[in-house]
Formats: structure tokens, C-alpha cells, sequence
DNA sequence: ATGAAATTGAAAATCATTTTCATTATATAG
DNA sequence: CTATATAATGAAAATGATTTTCAATTTCAT
């Protein structure tokens, strides 16, 4: 296959490699996991695909994967009311999320820029604040999930 | 007093009354340290806060009533990268939030109401999704802290 | 192939939060 | 104002997610 997702385990297994983490079959299967879920997935849920593939694989080792893959921009966590331990794949470029609350199907979705940028100074100017990160996340019900 | 502060505290009193909520002295404790704070609170901070006040203070207490304002409005969990344990006040109004990263110092801002709405439109259409709610919320280092 | 170093998984520890439950405080009826 | 039903409390125990520890294993440069 030649899709997205597989370029993405690519670039994702590079990345490691290249930041002088080992290729690790725990790391791989976890790493092929995220890079193809289309949905919110927590650390329990990817040990429980992951062993599926890998039956050694251990909880531990997924959370420490999780958290490589986040320190090196691959991996977003993403926070909902419901909770926070959910994972996706990080986009690449300016984007932010859409997150369905039945499912947690993620769709990405590029937010005006220019306006973000009008109201990041206009409060920093109102308020005296350095402003550094934003934050926008929209929530709903997934197409599929409605019918 | 008659600051917004003391006013808030007046109100959220009435809330928990008109709700059918005991107006006790932990929950007035509670209220009391919220409605007067400008920065982010953990359970653990308000607990601590708390028992210099009302020495008998329990933090199982804490919790619920921060559950139970939260339930009411009163009070937003506040979602940050470093963790999410936090609550502020809840304004009144459309309002968002701005987090000093250095001291948990919050200000509200409105958001360019008509633009959000814009962006949840074109994205619910684009995805199918049926959006139900949305966050926005900046990060920065408040005047104090870059001083 | 070899060996140093990184990585692993199991078990134990930690930390925040929730549940349980006997005791106490509240507010309402009398 | 007192009695009383009930809500609320706090201590202790339980839970659940995450982190630490550490001996055994795997990786990869030599």
C-alpha cells in the first residue's frame, strides 16, 4: 500500500530512528496504530490493539511511546470534557480539531489564520499578556454517528 | 465590600440554595476562595487554602462541591498542556479564556463571536459533523510574570 | 558474531480521584 | 424553639491511571 497512513509509518518510523531512538517491534506496532486511527485512541486502547499484533507488548511500553512520540510532534493530546488521556496523530501544518463525542473520530481542519492572529493581538494588546499557544477545538456528533 | 467579588459570592451562595444545595460551612469555604481567585485552582490548592480558614475542611468536600459548581455553571475546568486538574470561575457570558503559563492567572476575552460561528459553519458543512460546541482558549506569560 | 547501551515488561509505587459509611450539621415542620 | 428527617461531612479504603524500579532482553554499531 502506498496510502497516507503508510507514508505516515515511514516518516514516523524515520523520525524515531533519526532522534536515536532504536526501531523497537513495540514501538513499530504502536506507531503503525496511531498513524492509521482515525480516531481518539487512550493508552489502554492501543495496548489492547497492540497486543492483538504483538502478544509480549506491554502497557508501560505504550505509554512510553505515546509520550516519545509526543515529545517529537508526532502525536497530539487531545483534551475533551469527558477527559484527557486520548491520543491522535498530529497534522502537519496549521490545523485544528474536530473531535466527535460519540465515536472520537478526529477530522482536522485549517482555522482562519488571519482572524486567530487579529484576536491573539488584540487580546495580548488588552491584557498586557505575552500570548505564546492557542488552543481551538470544536466538538459534535460525527456523520456517521448521526445516522 | 461590595467588589464583583463579594457580589459573586453572594450569588453563587443563592445558585446553591435556589438548587436545593445546604448552604454549609465547607461549601461557603469553597465558594468564598473561587469566586475571589483570578488563578487557576487545583482541589488540592483550594483544600489547602481552605483549611486556614476552616481547620476541619475535608478534601473529599472540595471535590464535590467542585463538582457541584461546576455541574451549576459557576465554575470551568480549565484544560492547559501541563495538565487539567485546574477551576476558575466561570464568566458570564460568551467569554474565553487567556492562561499565564508561569502563575495560572486567568483573563476572559470574547472571542470574535460572528467569525467563530463562521469557522463551526464551514467546518460542519465540509465534515458532515454536527457541531455542538467549541473551545478556544490562549496561552501566555501574564505582565506580572515577564516582568 | 560481539558487547555496550538502550529498551523492555512485570511488579511495585505513586498520585489524583471516587466510594463507602458512620457521624454531624442543616433546615423545616411542629 | 425544639425535634426530626435528610443532606452533607470527613476519615479511611478503594479505585484507576500513570510512573518508577529493576533485572532480563533486544538492538545496532563494531
Amino acid at each position: 500500500m502506498q496510502t497516507i497512513e503508510a507514508q505516515r509509518i515511514e516518516l514516523w518510523k524515520a523520525r524515531l530512528e533519526e532522534s536515536g531512538y532504536r526501531l523497537t517491534a513495540p514501538r513499530k506496532v504502536v506507531v503503525e496504530i496511531l498513524a492509521c486511527s482515525q480516531h481518539i485512541l487512550t493508552p489502554l486502547q492501543v495496548y489492547e490493539i497492540g497486543r492483538k499484533r504483538y502478544a509480549n507488548l506491554g502497557l508501560v511500553t505504550v505509554y512510553r511511546t505515546l509520550e516519545t512520540l509526543e515529545q517529537l510532534g508526532m502525536l497530539w493530546r487531545v483534551h475533551q470534557p469527558q477527559g484527557c488521556q486520548g491520543f491522535v496523530a498530529a497534522p502537519v501544518g496549521h490545523f485544528h480539531l474536530l473531535v466527535c463525542q460519540e465515536c472520537g473520530r478526529v477530522e482536522y481542519f485549517s482555522g482562519d489564520y488571519r482572524s486567530m492572529e487579529v484576536i491573539c493581538g488584540r487580546v495580548a494588546a488588552q491584557s498586557g499578556f505575552r500570548v505564546i499557544e492557542h488552543w481551538l477545538q470544536l466538538f459534535g456528533v460525527c456523520a456517521a454517528c448521526q445516522a
